[in-house]
RNA sequence: GCGGUCGUGGCGAAGUUGGUUAACGCACCGGAUUGUGGCUCCGGCAUUUCGCGGGUUCGAGCCCCGUCGAUCGCCCCA
């Protein structure tokens, strides 16, 4: 039998779940456009190895893709992750010509990784990011987390935790890995599989191990800060004071190094307490990276950004029981006392509409008493109700829902009234650009 | 990829030592109220139908197997 559901980990978005997605792109473009950053769109997918980098040993890329052979037979895989590709362009456009650097971008669309479903784990999931790429400078990092806790906070989220650490630069890492093979070498065969596969590929990761949580080699393994070269832990330090100065309130996690193998220096994670997050409580995360951009062909230039999944961000406003769906009312709704004054209530509604009201209109013909649901179902405003007696006239009822007020007017006067009625709220409801600042009501 | 729980109308939800006409509530539609909604009352609303496909049985929504999906934990991450 055909299978006609929805993939599995994916989901149909729409109604007034659609109406809190709007909420959020809403909020994000304001947001990013007060801080700078200009939206990027990539391709879905790429060639395989823009995602597949040498030596990678995160699941994403290895074993959550959806790779494909196309038919010129070139190995596509579906974006996982919005970094490689944001990186690629801009290598490719060489937009490091740009004098004014840092260049700063944000995104927001689709990921697809093939994972099992989970509350907030989806196969296809949206996330809002950002990069910025060229200046490397703690000022930067801060900024960066400025950001994503803003969007957070406008949304409402008050549960939250930012942790932060360093991976300090390559000569750290390095002097670290050694510590940690040195460390766990002797009692390998004691820890989980898992932790087996770690120790050869990123040993960093057995710190975060769960399995292995309560063993004593990971209780006394070595920290990460005891092997930062003197600029790294400066760095790291700096960034914390910064983050400080601007009221930032974060907790040290010196076991956080996050998924994929490009970072370096500082990594964060902002997390959910709420515990219906359940273990998918991360609602946004990222880092720096130093080596990205020149991986790509382009000249060594350092990068920060974070992936923030909106489906999580969603998770989380139901979780503290936070609602930001937004009603979309309409302004104008037309009945009709018959069946027979249909076209011409269509007429009254087009009408209506080419003004810029919000207008619907009933073209079935129910009975009055279902069409006065229809408008409070609707949110209507204003009401015009379409008789026999008075479209003889070329006149109509409207009324006014919020003051129960009716009067019967011109048709050709009818817009006259509604700008009475509705004129001042419904200028903020236009779809027109307003300058910043030009927000008053509220 | 591993383990547990679950899947009844648009929604919520009864229904278990397998015997039926598949409760009830919300929503929706019609009427009382033939041109003015929100309250009340009356009526309608799963047309072999209980995610899908097989099996056991005289008989299955209830039992068995498979499958698809959701959910929780692990893993991983946004």
């Amino acid at each position: 039998m055909a299978n006609f559901q929805v993939p599995r980990g994916t989901q149909d978005i729409y109604g007034k779940e659609m109406t809190k997605w709007h909420a959020i792109e809403e909020l994000i473009r304001q947001l990013c456009y007060v801080y700078g950053y200009q939206e990027i769109r990539t391709p879905e997918f790429e060639h395989t190895e823009v995602f597949k980098r040498d030596n990678d040993s995160s699941d994403v890329v290895n074993k959550e893709m959806y790779t494909f052979v196309d038919r010129g037979d070139r190995s596509m895989t579906l974006k996982p992750e919005g970094t490689a590709g944001l990186i690629r362009s801009f290598v490719e456009n060489k937009m490091y010509a740009n004098p004014d650097m840092p260049a700063k971008f944000y995104y927001l669309g689709p990921c697809f990784r093939y994972e099992r479903p989970q509350k907030g784990r989806m196969r296809i999931h949206h996330q809002f990011g950002t990069e910025v790429i060229g200046v490397k400078n703690p000022l930067i990092d801060a900024e960066v987390i400025l950001l994503g806790m803003n969007l957070v906070q406008a949304v409402g989220l008050k549960d939250l935790k930012v942790l932060i650490n360093t991976l300090g630069d390559k000569e750290s890492r390095l002097n670290y890995r050694d510590a940690l093979k040195a460390h766990f070498e002797p009692v390998i065969t004691e820890l989980c599989g898992d932790c087996q596969r770690r120790f050869e590929q990123n040993p960093l990761r057995i710190l975060d191990c769960k399995v292995d949580a309560e063993h004593e080699a990971l209780k006394s393994a070595p920290n990460i800060h005891d092997y930062l070269t003197d600029e790294s832990k400066k760095y790291f330090s700096d960034v914390l004071s910064v983050l400080d100065q601007n009221e930032v309130e974060v907790e040290i996690s010196d076991r956080l190094v996050r998924g994929l193998d490009y970072y370096s220096h500082t990594v964060f994670e902002v997390v959910s307490m709420n515990k219906e997050m359940g273990s998918q409580s991360t609602v946004f995360g990222g880092g720096r990276y130093d080596d990205l951009v020149e991986y790509f062909g382009g000249p060594s230039l350092s990068g920060i950004g974070f992936g923030m999944g909106i489906e999580r961000l969603l998770v989380a406003l139901d979780a503290e029981n936070i609602d930001i769906s937004e009603a979309e009312n309409f302004d104008v709704y037309v009945v009709s006392l018959a069946p027979d004054l249909l076209p011409t209530a269509f007429q009254l509604t087009n009408f209506c509409r080419s003004a810029g009201y919000r207008t619907d209109m009933d073209y079935t013909g129910r009975s009055f008493k279902a069409q006065f649901k229809s408008v409070e179902r609707k949110g209507a405003g204003v009401v015009i109700i379409v008789g026999e007696d008075e479209i003889k006239e070329n006149k109509v009822a409207v009324k006014n829902i919020k003051t129960q007020e009716q009067v019967i007017v011109e048709v050709d006067n009818l817009i006259e009234q509604l700008d009475a009625w509705l004129g001042e709220e419904h200028e903020c409801h236009c779809g027109h650009e307003h300058a910043e600042g030009e927000h008053n009501h509220e």
